[in-house]
RNA sequence: GGGCCUGUAGCUCAAUUGGUUAGAGCAGAGCGCUCAUAACGCUUUGGUUGGGGGUUCGAGUCCCUCCGGGCCUACCA
């Protein structure tokens, strides 16, 4: 039995993920985290809210709410949906917690003492009608370049040119659109990054198999231009975890707090103190899975995310774990994904284009959303939604294949002999051939979710599910019936017996249908299958089962059609 | 501008890293079956692998070039 820690990339508070956010961390992670539980592993699932940063402070100041009441409802908000996406997280924990303060704080600590803190005088816009100072894209104003008008202080959405806050003619605050700014000296806090380039380079080095992209990336950030640069780590902010060396003040940080993403990784590491924790378990049962001086040794370290978190996790978290220079586990395999797109663009949180997790599941239960987007998971490059592939692969994968197999066999039996596992009969050539052919194919499915490669492993479990069909129709139980029942029989029993074979493999992909199938047959009995004829001999003659209602309904062409208008634009 | 990824059948994707005749699923066509959610099974039509050039006994794969799509570019997270 292998230890495997999986985390997935925190969604940032402000506001419902949409389903191209999900797809890229969350639900794989929860695929290979229900999987590898399936197969007998420990596993320790991680997820939390990434809480801090300017966009959750103007979220709430939109809403009226204090920041810190607005996260607690988001995070609410959040967790009950991914509940209803039945994602199984051991613990989905808040950055904002005090577990995450402490560590955050004792990290930047370890790295100050370690000489890998540089404290660096800066100029930043100031707005005095916001009272704050302003990040580069908060400013906007007429590019000197192209004299577009509404230019951000980073870079012109126009002409594409990188500009500073200070280039820009006219400039005012993004956020009030006061034009009473000034420039201000602060200090901030730089983490070192560049002093610890060869060492994350060599790390990234010893690497293998991880995907292009993620490697493709880190060598990018490490070896373009002048290399690894140092970056900032604090920002002046009121919402935020307060500057401290260890448990004591910073002088000349009062008042500022680390950077998103200086805590934000961090918390993974917090937010398994936090399910301690909350179980009433003592500091050593997660630091078991995190301090390799204290258990970690053996762990193996997955994470998942999108393309666009790569960085944080190849080079800055990494910096801050060896730059610490205490035991910490390193990450072991990066899986990142690429975008989801939505119908001919992209998925649009502010425009409101696509499809959000809760009026995904308003509109059908979760294992419709979860094959349909793991089954077009975005690894190898941008993939799309659109709404007839999603009615196509539905209707056909899960109702067609899967849903009426299970129905056609249940009823079958049931009006013909009786609803228990009918007896009789004895296994012939056409079942030793369905049982080569499935071992076989459990064998593929187990080394392509191993190997994360989720589009291949449900290819795979598709072909399991046709299988199924492919023998009904060679055995023809009905025909048979006729002339040697108890061959007829032998064929059914089979086939219940593959009903519960399916829910088990089926299981990180479908949790509530495969569920529904088990209680349709009655069986706790959710063993991984080892030998093809064992696991297909778990339900004996007469063990009673019933006939579950309708697994999966299918979509029709008005839903689809209407579904289509109803999320063009702008989220009602 | 620079870097990276990507382009294969109408659609979504494969192709053991240069090796027989480029494969699946969906959609389309034909046939079969009648247990089942008008479901299932079998057969089958679709490809100058974005265009052009090159290396090689051999190129979807390597090189050059052009065209299209996407991402990143460090103060959004």
């Amino acid at each position: 039995m292998a230890r495997i820690l999986i985390t997935s990339a925190l969604p940032y508070i402000n506001g419902i993920k949409h389903l191209g956010n999900l797809v890229g961390s969350q639900l794989p992670a929860d695929l290979y985290a229900r999987y590898m539980r399936a197969r007998g592993h420990e596993v320790m699932f991680i997820c939390a809210t990434d809480e801090h940063g300017t966009p959750a402070e103007l979220a709430a100041a939109k809403t009226g709410e204090d920041v810190a009441d607005y996260c607690a409802r988001m995070h609410g908000v959040q967790a009950a949906l991914a509940d209803g996406f039945r994602l199984s997280f051991d613990h989905y924990g808040r950055s904002s917690s005090q577990r995450n303060h402490t560590l955050t704080q004792h990290l930047a600590g370890k790295l100050a003492e370690n000489g890998l803190i540089e404290e660096v005088t800066e100029k930043q816009v100031y707005s005095r009608a916001d009272g704050r100072f302003l990040p580069d894209r908060y400013i906007e104003g007429t590019c000197p370049n192209c004299g577009y008008e509404k230019a951000r202080g980073d870079q012109c959405e126009n002409c594409t040119k990188q500009l500073d806050p200070t280039d820009l003619i006219d400039p005012r605050s993004a956020i009030s659109g006061s034009t009473d700014l000034e420039v201000r000296e602060t200090k901030h806090l730089y983490l070192r990054q560049s002093a610890l380039k060869d060492e994350i380079d060599a790390w990234i080095d010893s690497q293998k198999d991880w995907p292009v992209l993620t490697t493709s990336i880190a060598k990018k950030w490490l070896h373009d231009g002048d290399g690894l640069k140092d970056r900032g780590i604090t920002r002046d902010l009121n919402w935020g975890i307060p500057v401290k060396r260890g448990g004591d003040d910073w002088p000349g940080m009062e008042g500022k707090v680390f950077y998103v993403w200086f805590d934000a990784p961090i918390e993974y590491i917090a937010a398994t103190a936090e399910w301690a924790d909350a179980n009433g378990r003592p500091d050593a049962d997660w630091q078991r899975w995190w301090r390799t001086d204290k258990g970690a040794g053996d762990v193996r370290y997955v994470q998942f995310m999108g393309k666009d978190n790569v960085p944080f996790h190849t080079l800055s978290f990494p910096a801050t774990l060896m730059g610490s220079r205490e035991p910490w586990k390193l990450v072991d395999y990066i899986k990142s994904f690429n975008y989801l797109n939505y119908d001919g663009g992209q998925f649009s949180t502010s425009q409101g284009r696509g499809v959000f997790m809760d009026q995904a599941l308003d509109i059908l239960p979760a294992d419709y959303w979860r094959w349909w987007l793991l089954s077009h998971a975005p690894e190898s490059s941008d993939s799309e939604f659109t709404w007839e592939n999603f009615q196509a692969g539905v209707n056909k994968d899960l109702a067609d294949v899967l849903g009426n197999f299970v129905s056609r066999v249940t009823k079958f039996c049931r009006s013909k002999f009786a609803e228990e596992v009918p007896a009789g009969g004895t296994m012939g050539p056409a079942e030793e051939a369905l049982m080569s052919e499935l071992a076989g194919r459990v064998a593929a499915y187990e080394a392509h979710m191993e190997a994360i490669d989720i589009r291949k492993a449900a290819s795979e479990l598709r072909a399991i599910w046709v299988a199924g069909n492919e023998y009904l129709q060679a055995a023809a139980p009905w025909a048979a019936f006729k002339t040697d029942p108890d061959r007829a029989a032998a064929s059914i029993r089979l086939s219940l017996n593959l009903i519960r074979l399916y829910a088990v493999l089926s299981r990180p992909f479908i949790p509530d249908a495969a569920a529904a199938m088990l209680a349709g047959m009655q069986t706790g009995d959710d063993a991984w299958p080892g030998d093809m004829a064992t696991a297909l001999d778990t339900l004996k003659p007469g063990h009673a089962f019933t006939v579950p209602d309708m697994l999966f309904r299918k979509i029709t062409d008005e839903e689809r059609e209407g579904w289509h208008a109803d999320f063009a634009g702008e989220r009602g």
